[in-house]
DNA sequence: CTATTCAGTTGAAGCGCTTCGACAGGGGTA
DNA sequence: TACCCCTGTCGAAGCGCTTCAACTGAATAG
């Protein structure tokens, strides 16, 4: 391997020329600087990244913590993953990818061991344990999603209660009175999960100021159990004529057994969907929804924590406001019979 | 940040001694090895990962290297990291991730910088560009997928060829004589992408042998798409009565596609997927499939590459045998009319 | 013409760890 | 009893980089 000593000798200069060259913490002669450069080209020379963590304690690495769980939003978590690891990458850093296997001990792991600069935490929970140990390491970390209490840190997330607010208001603009919402598995509900009931919220907040009945049921992602949770709802309230989806493995099949009630979309029952645009666009029926844009809360992810990094603390609050796009799925209510 | 140094203040012994107690590299009393893990305990010692990395050469860092795009198989790519990640932690490694975007470069950034000991490359391409200089560079490495060209590499794969082979064969064995294949989206085929080349390779060949029909067409994942796909088998070859889909995203509009045409799932027409259990298990009619073991894969990966970083240098290539389940979606072939 | 400044460069001191060689002392062997 | 070996421990030499204080010479100010 080739070593920063080597670089110099070959170009004449110190070893913490070539130092400065490469951070651009001190001026340094146009001709220097092209002879440096000129000489790491021509050795193939790469900063060794161990050495450059100790000497400097900074690792130009942050930690992302994704859930274990894969019961939920898989694309979604991919996505903004990838656009973790290539945004860092535009700051010169890399992305060390962390479960939630570990649990709370990872943060301290990775605090303590100096590997990570800065975290950066998936699949918040409302009273999520790595908090506490979040606050108390000092380290720059921007969670995606919203926990119960988030003074101190800094949150990246959709405005999920104004999501919720949005489709009602969407649905009773065109006049639906009777609305379902098929939400998340039970499961997420249970652990708390902060956007599921944010939007819940938000949801039923809207529907009572309007005055538009609402009913919310959790439902599992697969073909039996939206057939089951469907027909409970029609017999609960036959004349729901608005759908909510909040589970995008739980779209098709909803779509599929409208079709087979009979009830057109959306001429008899009108869906909005909550997920990534690309779903809504590849669903059997083009639907309306409001995006969740997972890109731009990666990008946006990144781009917090290297502020923060460089001392330029804020502890915010970023909620992205909703988008919601009209699309085949939803039209006026029925006349009622 | 508690050093070595203090730890060995703390439990009186010298600093090579913890280390050795850390390392296990060196016989330790009882008595002693006790008091320093007290030590470390009590003072809260995490060792400095840069440090350990500059003495030692070794990041104990895993980089994995996955593909950008999200036009396919984005569960199992999910999974598949997932379980990267899982099983490098219980060998004591971390896990970088990287993104196809660098492309080539990223392979030589993370060995000229000793940021990782080793790599895993997914999303393998028939004549991946990174592969040349995976060779050159001497480091562990794995692919997830096998390239035209293996020599010199570690491979880990399902055995695509085998895959498309059990499917035909289970298809024939029903009295299928004409079958087509509902496969990835085009541009998976233009980029040379080895297990859906090999998938087709297996079908054709086995078709060929058992002399039953069989057309092949890519697909995109949307329901419009998979729509004319559909009519234009059907004009082709009406008498088709076998489909195996090799496109999670395919899976659901072609249901609902035969349902809408009257064709019933098995009765008429059966339908075999390749796709991950789950999602054969979630779909609207419980699917005969194929399994894609993705946590398997990412399991064996790790194992592979942590043996050859080990020393043990064994290049081989190994194809997981496709493993097929039957449930509800096959059945014998209507006899013909 | 000297005093001051400043851009450009350097040497040296670590950063916290691993690892090698050395050594003390307690067994076993001859 | 003398020798060797083995176990357990230590001191010291780096690993390759960053960064600070210090220095040089040229440019500017007084």
């Amino acid at each position: 391997m080739v070593t920063l000593a080597e670089v110099a000798r070959h170009a004449g200069v110190s070893a913490s020329t070539v130092s400065y060259v490469l951070s651009g913490k001190r001026s340094i002669s146009a001709a220097t600087r092209e002879r440096v450069e000129q000489s790491i080209r021509e050795l193939g020379y790469h900063p060794n990244a161990g050495a450059r963590a100790l000497a400097s304690s900074r690792s130009n690495i942050i930690a992302l913590m994704m859930p274990l769980r894969t019961d939920m939003y898989v694309p979604v978590m991919m996505e903004i993953a990838l656009a973790v690891a290539t945004t860092a990458r535009s700051h010169d850093h890399d992305v060390l990818l962390l479960t939630g296997e570990e649990g709370p001990a990872a943060v301290r792991r990775v605090v303590g061991s100096g590997l990570a600069d800065a975290m950066i935490l998936m699949d918040v929970e409302l009273d999520d344990a790595r908090l506490p140990l979040l606050r108390e390491a000092g380290r720059p970390a921007v969670l995606i999603g919203v926990p119960a209490d988030a003074t101190g840190l800094t949150c990246v997330d959709l405005d999920f209660t104004a999501t919720g607010a949005l489709c009602v208001e969407h649905l009773a603009e065109l006049g639906h009175r009777d609305i379902a919402v098929i939400g998340e598995a039970a499961a997420v509900y249970e652990r708390h999960t902060g956007f599921a009931e944010r939007t819940r919220d938000g949801l039923r907040a809207r529907a009572a100021e309007l005055g538009v009945g609402l009913l919310h049921r959790s439902c599992e992602g697969d073909y039996a159990a939206m057939a089951g949770t469907l027909s409970r709802i029609l017999d609960e309230r036959p004349g729901t004529t608005g759908f909510i989806v909040q589970n995008e493995a739980a779209i098709e099949p909803l779509l599929s057994l409208l079709r087979q009630l009979g009830k057109a979309v959306p001429e008899d029952v009108s869906v909005v969907a909550i997920c990534p645009d690309q779903v809504a666009v590849q669903a059997s029926v083009r639907l309306t929804s409001v995006a969740i844009p997972a890109s731009e809360m990666g990008r946006r992810a990144v781009e917090l924590v290297m502020d923060k990094a460089r001392g330029e603390k804020k502890d915010l609050l970023d909620l992205l406001p909703p988008r919601l796009t009209v699309r085949a799925s939803s039209g006026p209510a029925p006349a009622p019979r």
